[in-house]
RNA sequence: GGGAGAUUAGCUCAGCUGGUUCAGAGCAUCUGCCUUACAAGCAGAGGGUCACUGGUUCGAACCCAGUAUCUCCCACCA
């Protein structure tokens, strides 16, 4: 038989994804004698496709879920894909606009149509994406959040806390994102640092109180640059500082500081605005603050969340002269139908030519974008629906603050808190068409219903209106859909059914879930959410852990974006690296919550390390087994055995803890340093010689202890080499074999370090091959000065067999001509009669008893402290007195091998 | 503007409630090896005043205060 030098990924995976499938170890059902182990997916966009962070986010979902499963749990991890409102109706509408047709030009019922032809033929590539990382998912439980069942959780959820009181519709300041024609939540607004321009607009004050010239001059020094300007002097003017001048025609007063005196003679005044030339008046409210800009605040209330308050506090009229999409509608008088920000450059224009800007400077601010499509945001007042959130918040703040859920790290403790203590109305109403429509459903008189479909609604309105005959075309449905996130909200009930029938099997069994593992951008979108709807509708968490994972970032920290084109596609790199390489590679330097920085050698390093595994096991299928040979290898295999039960229990508790990271390396060195280094390197019979049948089979059972261990990781590479181990039963897979137990080995500390000894003084014995030149094949002696022989004794076969050593002797002087070395209080001699440099030995000595020298005297002066000697625990005291004596020792086998020299 | 976290070898990070390591790991680097499992490898080595300044303590990377730099979150001063 031959097996390929390197392993080859391509050949493998397909096979036992399929092979896994067709057993059917991804489907879980309700099992009474099973522990419950579930997670869900955050479903990724419809019509997404893959790239790096769905590569981490699912690989670490993929560990935990195999782990799961391997422990004997009903491991239950549910796919699916989100619709995305917003993002989805933007690729829709772009692709419309390509074939040359305008979404306006479309009724609802034809761009649905449209849109869903769309999701059909496009929808879900990246679910059979995840099945080449090796996802190990429920195929059959796969969901969509717009699918018909998750429709109907969603209009349930809306009726209930519509009847609630939670669900109002009203007039409120918005987030409103012109290019998306929508409103959007708050979440979905990102602030940025810009430099912005102020613009000093001139008032012109008419009905003064008092139109004393001493007032006049007292307005002129808060402007000096009044003085300088040809202005009408017969005028009294008002400076009004604003950055979005284009905003004057929706004025309806100008505020001043009660308290500031260059304005009192304006209290009760009118001014003008620019241009346009209508009177607004002068308000007075504290609000104001008197250092900022001119002191003078101008009025906007349709287009300023703060005016809006202020102008509600003066009872002022509103005015919004935007259209949906950022332009000026009629009602702003000047450059109607002109986009907000050519309209800002006009005025500014105009302004200056008519002498009304009286200067313009430039001042740090921030900039409202939209998260989607980084249109600036404009606050706008419109009629939209919203959820309260204060009551939903309470307990779903109370139960992350208890670690009833935990966040892993708990650093975002921190975030979630300030967050859920400050969480604002949710605004839940979007004006798009692809999403849940709002299930609110408007009489002729202008009141609603709200209900699950148009017949409830008929119903309830006819009771509303006591109108028997009132019709379904009488009735208007809301125009809205929900927010994207009404629906995700619901995901880990609404994928077990739970709406529709609270009280199935499946629900009851795999609700809570268990792990959530997630990105921190959508803690407060997403994760906040379910943990409200949670406790809302199950009285319930919906998680108990949250594995927040970091942004992958290219090697000079730039997050991975199409724009940049930073980022591998990943199916190319699974295809050239093998998807257990690729998932390794990932997971190398990730801790939670820290940002990956990606680079190509992490991927090259999980590679290497399946075929470090693949070269194993190669060689153990290499050797003969001569079944009369006594077993050789006991001291071998009862230390190997002590090592992998000890770690173990690390990785246990690394899995425990959620370090991912950690628990992979605690296994890559295992496998690559323990046992391949050391292990196979000790039992490994001599050229062509045969190897006797204890070890063997021992050296199997290592083997597929390991596989076990390292499945999670690398599913595929392990599968094969479990298969090719030896003759497996139909359902005998690594997939589903019983995770290894961590056992407490007898005396297992004392045979770590008693091998930990010997090892020592293989890479004592190696390191003068190395620094002498020699060859590693050699054949050297050594020679021992020390008091414990039985090491020497019991490990006798392997130091010689792995530093090549012919034979290992005692003696009680130093060999002439020998390069020395000392490890744990004992020297050891190498015999180079001939090829050393006498002179170089003693200074390389001399060098090292000065070194100890120094030693012993720090710990002796240390020991010499009496406040030390006082205050310290026993077993430190205990500790540097041994270290004394271990130097001590030093000193003199040192000044020994001197002498001899 | 408010808050949180970080600063340990060239890089990415461990280092639990101060005392077996005042320093670990992986990668990278250097030296020597194609030693029939693996050059995607083997053996060995070098490399850090634990950001800075003070303080507490017999003793601090670890506790306290301040300084600097970075990251993230939140925020309605035009």
């Amino acid at each position: 038989m031959s097996i390929a030098k390197t392993y080859n990924p391509a050949d493998v995976e397909t096979k036992w994804y399929q092979r896994w499938q067709e057993e059917g170890f991804f489907k879980a059902k309700a099992n009474q004698l099973k522990t419950p182990y579930s997670v869900v997916i955050p479903p990724p966009n419809v019509t997404g496709v893959l790239h790096m962070g769905h590569m981490l986010n699912n690989t670490i979902q993929d560990v935990l879920v195999r782990r799961a499963r391997m422990q004997g749990k009903e491991a239950c991890w549910v796919p699916g894909t989100d619709h995305a409102s917003i993002a989805t109706e933007a690729k829709v509408v772009a692709l419309l606009k390509e074939k040359g047709i305008e979404k306006k030009s479309l009724t609802r019922e034809q761009f649905l149509e449209y849109a869903w032809e769309w999701k059909e033929k496009y929808g879900g590539i990246i679910l059979e994406q995840l099945k080449k990382l090796g996802a190990s998912c429920d195929w059959d439980r796969t969901r969509f959040t717009m699918e018909p069942e998750l429709t109907e959780a969603v209009l349930r959820v809306f009726l209930d806390l519509h009847q609630k009181g939670l669900i109002y519709r009203g007039i409120r300041m918005v987030n409103w994102d012109p290019q998306g024609g929508t409103a959007v939540s708050d979440e979905e607004v990102i602030a940025k640092d810009t430099m912005a321009k102020m613009y000093h607009l001139r008032y012109e004050v008419v009905g003064a109180a008092s139109s004393q010239p001493q007032a006049a001059s007292a307005a002129a020094e808060g402007n000096s640059q009044n003085e300088s300007l040809p202005l009408a002097a017969d005028r009294l003017w008002l400076t009004v500082a604003t950055s979005r001048p284009e905003t004057i025609m929706a004025d309806v007063a100008v505020a001043v500081n009660p308290n500031d005196p260059r304005y009192t003679h304006l209290h009760g005044a009118k001014v003008r605005i620019p241009l346009l030339g209508r009177e607004i008046p002068v308000i007075l409210d504290e609000y104001v603050s008197i250092e900022f800009g001119t002191g003078a605040l101008k009025v906007t209330p349709a287009h300023d969340l703060n005016d809006y308050e202020l102008g509600l506090k003066h009872n002022l009229p509103v005015i919004d002269i935007l259209n949906n999409d950022g332009s000026l509608n009629e009602k702003a008088e000047l450059y109607v139908g002109q986009d907000r920000f050519a309209a800002r450059r006009s005025i500014v224009k105009d302004l200056d030519a008519a002498n009304l800007l009286d200067k313009v400077e430039e001042y740090a601010s921030v900039l409202q974008t939209s998260e989607r499509t980084g249109a600036v945001i404009e606050p706008r007042l419109s009629l939209q629906w919203f959820l309260k959130m204060e009551h939903l918040a309470k307990p779903a703040l109370a139960a992350v603050e208890s670690d009833e859920i935990k966040l892993h790290p708990p650093k975002f403790k921190n975030m979630y808190r300030a967050w859920m203590e400050n969480v604002h109305d949710w605004c839940i109403s979007r004006q798009l068409w692809w999403g849940q429509r709002i299930p609110a459903y408007y009489l002729p008189d202008g009141s609603y219903v709200v209900a699950l479909n148009a017949e409830e609604a008929l119903k309830l309105a006819r009771e509303k209106s006591s109108n028997p005959e009132l019709q379904l075309t009488d009735l208007r449905q809301d125009e809205d859909v929900l927010d994207t996130w009404f629906s995700s909200w619901l995901w880990p009930i609404s994928v077990f059914d739970g709406f529709k029938d609270p009280d199935n099997a499946d629900v009851n069994y795999f609700y809570p879930t268990n792990d959530l593992v997630t990105a921190p951008e959508i803690l407060f979108f997403w994760v906040a959410r379910m943990i409200m709807a949670g406790l809302e509708y199950r009285r319930e968490v919906p998680f108990r852990n949250v594995y927040l994972t970091g942004i992958v970032r290219d090697d000079q920290g730039r997050k991975m974006s199409k724009q940049l084109g930073n980022s591998p596609d990943p199916l190319d790199l699974i295809a050239q690296y093998g998807a257990d390489g690729v998932r390794t590679g990932m997971l190398f330097s990730s801790p939670a919550g820290n940002d990956l920085l990606y680079d190509v050698k992490l991927v090259e390093q999980g590679r290497n390390f399946t075929n470090k595994l693949w070269n194993a096991f190669r060689l153990t299928q290499g050797w003969e087994v001569d079944a009369s040979l006594p077993f050789a290898n006991a001291r071998a295999v009862e230390w190997f055995s002590a090592k992998l039960h000890t770690t173990l229990a690390e990785l246990d508790e690394h899995f425990d803890k959620f370090r991912m990271s950690d628990a992979l390396m605690t296994i890559y060195k295992l496998v690559w340093d323990d046992f391949c280094s050391f292990y196979l390197e000790m039992v490994k019979p001599a050229y062509q010689a045969p190897i006797d049948p204890e070890t063997l089979q021992y050296t199997t059972n290592f083997l597929e202890t390991l596989l076990k261990l390292l499945h999670p990781f690398m599913p595929f590479i392990t599968e094969e080499i479990w298969h090719e181990l030896a003759e497996r039963g139909p359902k005998e897979y690594v997939c589903v074999a019983a995770w290894p137990k961590a056992q407490s080995v007898s005396g297992g500390v004392e045979l770590l370090a008693r091998m930990e000894k010997a090892l020592e003084i293989v890479a004592g014995v190696r390191n003068i091959r190395n620094q002498k030149g020699l060859g590693p094949n050699k054949p050297l002696t050594l020679a021992a000065k020390t008091d414990d022989a039985t090491l020497l004794q019991d490990y006798d076969g392997i130091i010689r067999k792995l530093a090549a050593l012919s034979e290992i002797s005692l003696v009680e002087t130093a060999p002439a001509a020998s390069v020395s070395f000392v490890t744990g209080g004992t020297e050891y001699f190498v015999p180079l009669e001939g090829q050393i440099d006498l002179g170089a030995e003693k200074v390389r000595l001399e060098k090292e008893l000065e070194y100890a020298i120094g030693f012993r005297d720090s710990v002796q002066k240390k020991l010499s402290n009496e406040k030390f000697v006082l205050n310290a625990k026993l077993e430190v005291l205990e500790r540097e007195q041994q270290k004394l004596a271990d130097a001590e020792a030093k000193i003199a086998t040192l000044q020994q091998s001197l002498n001899s020299l």
